[in-house]
DNA sequence: CGGCAAAATCATAGGATTTTGCCGGTGCCCTATT
């Protein structure tokens, strides 16, 4: 770490975190990450889940003069932050689609005279135009990414607009940066850094090590295998778990299961409504059932400090999303568990879910269905290019994004699109395509890091450490996962004897 | 990509084999109805 604390600095820093926030001291990381800040530098915090990552860019956000804007990937998230913030008595402000139009007037005026401390919003928001400008008005002092490898996980396939954030920053004149996430590998910090725009940020890193947290995998082959295998491990296990699963329909399959057998659990997945969502949060988070049978979208943001286990029913897509999940184990520093069931023939799936890139048959569609509505007084937006368009939304808004990044499309005012040049010839599409080559064998090889994980002989720490680059284990073997755990009891032994 | 089920084919009439079709996660936001 290259930032350097002052004495003075520290005890300035000190004081404010004793009369802000009522803390006596800085966790690791902490301090390094609020001293860059407040200096004004760009800076990348990669922290794990739980270690108080929040409080980096709140101190700052308080003791800096100016407004602090905050970009979320999920509403909710948003909302837990915000509302923890106005509770402490500080003026915040959510830009978001949940406010009606006379909220939304409110909230830009309020933003207009400076009243808000924070301001939290979506990288959908921040690709707004005019939104924007009413940031223009005010003196930003720190423009914070919370979750920041959304960036790289998302932007290219998902939510084309956390690509755009660079642009965004780049347009408000370019405040101090702060980019927070508990997973990064050194590809996806460069991604990040990258995309934002701030290549010489100060790099503020505290390890991926977890000690008490403790690995294994357990191979079974077929659903029946599986059900049992899981069935042990919870019979096994104290306290309240996660099980993630690949899809929807197993979650509801096992979840039905588990409680034919009278077990206490519960299910959480993206078909599910806000309201049934939110009611089985909270009988989890209040520790009412054994477990969480859920897919990947349950996680962000879930504050429990005592969940015991962590079990994938089905081998995650990459090493980074994997460590993400089980990390959610543990957070209160007790020992806690995290199981992946691996069954080689899962692999399929996430062959399935890397999915493709766009390509260039793909672009020429999105170009051509922008084109032919441009005679029309108006220039055609989403929706009136999806009723003419053979691409599905999301493939379609990735397009648009990509082909605004390459000049060839322009947004107008009003989230509306206009072709710069008429039409887009299919050797061009290809060469713009071949650019995301490099990011599709890129995920193959995570996919296969993944794999290789879960079918390694040695230690499991040590592979995760090395995967995220090269970090040391304290010791030979880290003496809790499956790999090395008799290893480190027959040293024991031999010592002893 | 690959597992699974239904449909089609083969070959010589009930059943086995091959082919085809379908499905699969994550969330902003906006708009039209209740």
């Amino acid at each position: 770490m290259s930032i350097i604390v002052s004495p003075q600095e520290r005890l300035s820093l000190r004081s404010k975190l004793r009369e802000h926030f009522g803390f006596k001291r800085f966790r690791l990381g902490q301090e390094e990450a609020i001293a860059s800040a407040m200096q004004g530098k760009d800076t990348v915090v990669v922290m794990p889940t739980g270690s108080g990552k929040s409080l980096c860019y709140q101190l700052p956000g308080l003791a800096l003069e100016g407004t602090t804007v905050v970009v979320s990937p999920l509403l909710a998230l948003m909302k837990d932050q915000a509302d923890a913030l106005a509770r402490r008595g500080f003026p915040v402000a959510e830009v978001n689609s949940t406010l009606n139009d006379r909220q939304s007037k409110l909230a830009e005026e309020a933003i207009e005279v400076g009243l808000p401390e924070f301001i939290f919003t979506t990288p959908e928001r921040m690709a707004d135009p005019e939104f924007r400008e009413v940031l223009k008005r005010r003196k930003l002092d720190l423009f914070v990414i919370d979750e920041a490898h959304c960036i790289s996980q998302w932007g290219h396939d998902f939510r084309p607009d956390y690509l755009d954030l660079g642009h965004a920053i780049d347009d408000l004149g370019k405040p101090p940066v702060l980019a927070m996430t508990a997973t990064a590998t050194p590809e996806v910090i460069d991604d990040i850094v990258e995309s934002l725009h701030i290549p010489d940020a100060e790099l503020v890193h505290t390890g991926f090590y977890r000690p008490n947290l403790s690995l294994s995998v357990q191979r079974a082959d077929g659903e029946e295998a599986k059900r049992n295998a899981l069935l042990h491990l919870l019979s096994g296990a104290e306290g309240t778990g996660i099980v993630y699963c690949a899809t929807v329909k197993a979650v509801e399959e096992l979840t039905a299961f588990l409680e034919s057998l009278g077990l206490p659990v519960t299910c959480y997945h993206g078909r599910l409504s806000q309201k049934r969502r939110a009611e089985s949060q909270d009988r989890f988070m209040r520790g009412e059932v054994r477990a969480m049978i859920a897919t990947n979208a349950f996680g962000l943001g879930i504050d429990k400090p005592d969940i015991r286990f962590v079990v994938h029913y089905h081998v995650p897509g990459t090493i980074e999303a994997y460590y993400q999940e089980f990390g959610r184990a543990g957070r209160d520093g007790e020992a806690a568990r995290g199981i992946l069931i691996y069954d080689p023939a899962d692999r399929a799936l996430q062959s399935f879910f890397r999915g493709k890139l766009p390509d260039a048959e793909d672009l020429i569609n999105a170009h051509h269905t922008v084109a032919r509505l441009a005679d029309e007084p108006e220039a055609p937006n989403l929706s009136d290019l999806m009723k003419i368009s053979p691409l599905p939304k999301t493939r379609l808004r990735v397009c648009l994004s990509m082909l605004i990044r390459f000049g060839l499309v322009r947004e107008e005012k009003g989230r509306r699109y206009r072709t710069v040049r008429a039409e887009l010839m299919p050797g061009e599409a290809r060469r713009l395509a071949s650019r995301f080559r490099e990011r599709e064998e890129r995920g193959k090889l995570k996919q296969h890091q993944m794999v290789e994980y879960a079918e390694s002989r040695s230690c499991r720490w040590a592979g995760l450490l090395d995967y995220f680059g090269n970090e040391e284990l304290p010791g030979q073997a880290c003496g809790h996962c499956d790999r090395c755990e008799g290893l480190v009891d027959r040293a024991q032994v031999s010592e002893a004897g």
